[in-house]
RNA sequence: GUGGACGUAGCUCAGCUGGUAGAGUCCCGGAUUGUGAUUCCGGCUGUCGCGGGUUCGAAUCCCGUCGUCCACCCCA
């Protein structure tokens, strides 16, 4: 299928490393997870996201389902979240620090970055008025991406003011390109009656000197809208978070208000916003619920993983820690039954029993391929003296005979040192990457 | 939705102005009948993306189609 991905064993290291910590990072800051159907009414959508919004003019996917409803496939998961706070009767007040991730759908021709089936964490503050929370959402982004190793971010934000303020700083808007319209391309023609604040957006080079002159929806903002972002910016600056405000960051959704912010990366292509969002205080009200204000991000999963493989911080699959090659029928059912008891004696620990037979260069082969630290014969000759024979597969030494009764412990003491001699390793490998890139950052300066 | 590049072995790719497909790698076997990764020797693998057209003859030229990638657009 077009712009469906299968995420293989090879990648999915790096998707379980980002659910992992993105996990135990918004538990530590009380965030918590909830889950909301793929498919939802159509107008759900279309109420929120907003009639005149690519997202719902043409990247839906849209279908009648048997009872003739009309419904929709979910391009993003804030709708979904607020109709199940409003139908579930969590709000009357309450407030609610929530998260979901899973796939996304949007019908785009597929770039880059750029998929059909997306999949997004997405975290939601609903009932929290003030920037304080702003700010913690920022700054738990920030703390993601350190825990990721991710490095190549930066942090774009911007308020839209209140809906009034911003209905206001439209008419402006409008009558400035009205004024030259002849200058206008013809996307930026056709969404100034739709969603003229896009056009501010436009990377078309010709359009660049209209857009820079254009009057900037910052002047006008309300008092209220200043005040806000501006406690916004103060609360980064104490927590260190660098960024920068940009005054054209409007976002594609209709339903933000006041803040917006992106998360942005130059090792991404054209798609280069891995994380981005902002405030929605009117949705839930304009939803039906009580009105009740909320703020959220959501990021892209794929574009993340690239950039922890950029950063060189994706995790390989876990290797086999012990590998058990037996020879002969004997053999290979003592093999069985010393895995499963190894596996009781050393929870966690990765042991694989060859499967299938084969000789022992074959089985050998396999067992360096499993990225095993050790190996354990097994055949007829150990069988007959009660014994296995434990065999190192990456470091030069010989191979020792142990006692069957003494294997729990012998294999648990030995894997230890094992890792501890792969963890050197790898740290020794580190180092001397690390000088190599010294290096050339030297040379290159 | 628009534009561009590209689809040849499991993978990376070569294949000239049309003459019926090749390298490296991987995999398998042997050297080594109880020992992997190295070395040497031998071997397997193709609807040349798919469909049509031109031609005596198409991987090669033309048209269509599907797919991948990149950019526009849009956004995660």
């Amino acid at each position: 299928m077009r712009g469906m991905n299968d995420v293989l064993p090879k990648e999915i290291g790096a998707w379980q490393h980002l659910e992992q910590t993105a996990r135990a990072l918004l538990a530590a800051y009380g965030y918590e997870e909830m889950r909301v159907p793929l498919v939802e009414h159509t107008q759900l959508f279309r109420r929120s996201i907003g009639e005149h919004t690519d997202i719902v003019e043409k990247e839906m996917y849209t279908f009648e389902d048997v009872g003739g409803d009309s419904l929709s496939l979910r391009p993003e998961a804030t709708a979904g979240i607020a109709r199940a706070l409003i139908s579930n009767g969590l709000l009357r007040g309450a407030r609610h620090k929530l998260w979901c991730t899973g796939p996304m759908f949007r019908h785009e021709r597929p770039q880059q970055g750029r998929y059909r089936q997306f999949h997004q964490i997405d975290v939601e503050a609903v009932g929290f008025e003030g920037p304080d929370v702003d700010a913690e959402l920022i700054a738990l982004g920030a703390r993601l991406w350190r825990a990721l190793g991710v490095t190549r971010v930066r942090l774009v934000i911007n308020s839209l003011g209140t809906a009034q303020a911003r209905a206001r700083y439209r008419e402006v808007l409008v009558a400035y390109l009205r004024a030259h319209e002849s200058a206008l391309d013809e996307d930026s023609r056709r969404r100034l009656s739709g969603n003229p604040l896009r056009i501010l957006d436009s990377k078309e080079p010709r359009m660049r000197p209209l857009i820079e002159a254009a009057p900037l929806l910052t002047d006008y903002l309300d008092e209220a809208s200043r005040g806000h972002f501006q406690a916004l910016c103060d609360t980064l600056e104490a927590l260190g978070i660098p960024f920068t405000v940009n005054p054209r960051l409007v976002r594609g959704l209709d339903y933000y208000s006041r803040t917006v912010f992106e998360w942005v990366s130059d090792a991404l292509g054209a798609q280069d916003a891995v994380c981005s969002g902002g405030r929605y205080d009117g949705l839930i009200a304009q939803l039906g619920g009580e009105p009740t204000p909320a703020i959220g991000f959501a990021l892209g999963i794929e574009r993340c993983v690239a950039l922890m493989k950029v950063a060189g911080a994706a995790p390989e699959p876990a290797a086999a820690e012990l590998y058990i090659v037996a020879s002969g029928e004997r053999a290979e059912r003592e093999a069985a039954r010393l895995a499963e008891q190894l596996r009781d004696a050393l929870p966690g620990r990765v042991i694989q029993v060859n499967l299938g037979g084969g000789n022992f260069k074959t089985q050998f082969r396999r067992a360096d391929r499993s990225g095993a630290r050790l190996a354990l014969v097994l055949g007829e000759d150990e069988l007959a003296r009660g014994v296995a024979a434990v065999k190192p597969l990456r470091r030069e030494a010989g191979q020792t005979d142990c006692a069957l009764v003494d294997l729990p412990a012998r294999i648990g003491a030995l894997l230890a040192q094992e890792r501890v001699a792969a963890a050197d390793a790898a740290c020794d490998a580190q180092e001397v990457a690390g000088a190599g890139s010294r290096a050339e950052q030297a040379g290159r300066d």
